[in-house]
DNA sequence: ACAATAAGTTAGCCATGGCTAATTAAGTTA
DNA sequence: TAACTTAATTAGCCATGGCTAACTTATTGT
């Protein structure tokens, strides 16, 4: 129907391309990391953790967090034995210490930006999992400044 | 096998859920959300979009994107007869300005913070999916103070 | 000890968003 | 016009992450 669409700028076309497959990839460890850091927690909170927790505190049914466990252990981030409670492995602790650090790097800093605290809370849910070192730096840097 | 996990932080745990709720509904617009606004870009740039540059520029298969347009179209934001090429309805029009608005002022933030332009564009693609409106005021009034 | 309750799992459904292979339609060129 | 090439669609596969209903296991209280 067109013009057979030349290429004025096949350069950035690459980069995009590469952009949106970034994004692809952190929607694929958006679960992961957000379960390791809810079970370290209430490991923390209550000495252990258990599927029902979980459910409760992602707002969703325990046979979904059953499911999703399955991909922790497929993943050696968990240790879980069927009706007994829930171990992080090694691996799955460091990642959950490195993505609480990076949720908190987040959080603060959108509250040093001046957004209030329950929006930072909220928006860091689903940032923290989209923010490069460089960026997580950036955040740091600034979020250290004002605060001291 | 623990102690009966009594209820320390209930006033958090709802705040939580609706965090994680957030987040869950926010990946459900993200694929629409970069569909009409890429639609956008290509209209403005070729004078009209195809499946074809579409998937060039996400970086996925054809039939991925012929799928996705099936529910735009369900969605009713674009017009797309078989073979021919894609329209925005104007709600889709709507959407896609937005979206546009709210990617630059992402981008824009973070390069005024002080992360480099690639970078920026990188993380901003999945970053723009998880502000709300007043993170994204902060950003605006940031990056516009501080580019005065 | 055993009945009742709570927690966990399994089975089976759905929607989404990837993919490849095969087919069909459109567009270009000899 | 007919052949060839390119674009688009369809069919059918997979993984993920939701759900409900049904069943099993553990825990608790009498
Ligand atoms: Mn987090
Ligand atoms: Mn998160
Ligand atoms: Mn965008
Ligand atoms: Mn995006």
């Amino acid at each position: 129907m067109m013009k057979p669409h030349s290429n004025p700028a096949t350069r950035a076309v690459e980069d995009q391309v590469r952009q949106f497959e970034s994004v692809r990839t952190a929607h694929q460890s958006e679960i992961v990391e957000d379960y390791v850091e809810l079970i370290a927690d209430l490991i923390h909170q209550y000495g252990s953790a258990r599927p029902k927790d979980i459910a409760e505190r992602l707002g969703v049914a325990q046979p979904t967090v059953t499911k999703n466990l399955a991909r922790l252990k497929r993943e050696k981030l968990i240790l879980h034995e069927p009706y007994r409670s829930i171990q992080l492995t090694d691996e799955g602790r460091q990642l959950a210490a490195s993505c609480r650090k990076r949720h908190r790097t987040v959080v603060e800093f959108l509250i040093a930006l001046g957004v209030s605290s329950e929006v930072a809370e909220h928006d860091a849910e689903g940032i923290e999992h989209h923010v490069s070192e460089e960026t997580l730096q950036v955040f740091e840097a600034y979020a250290s400044r004002r605060e001291t």
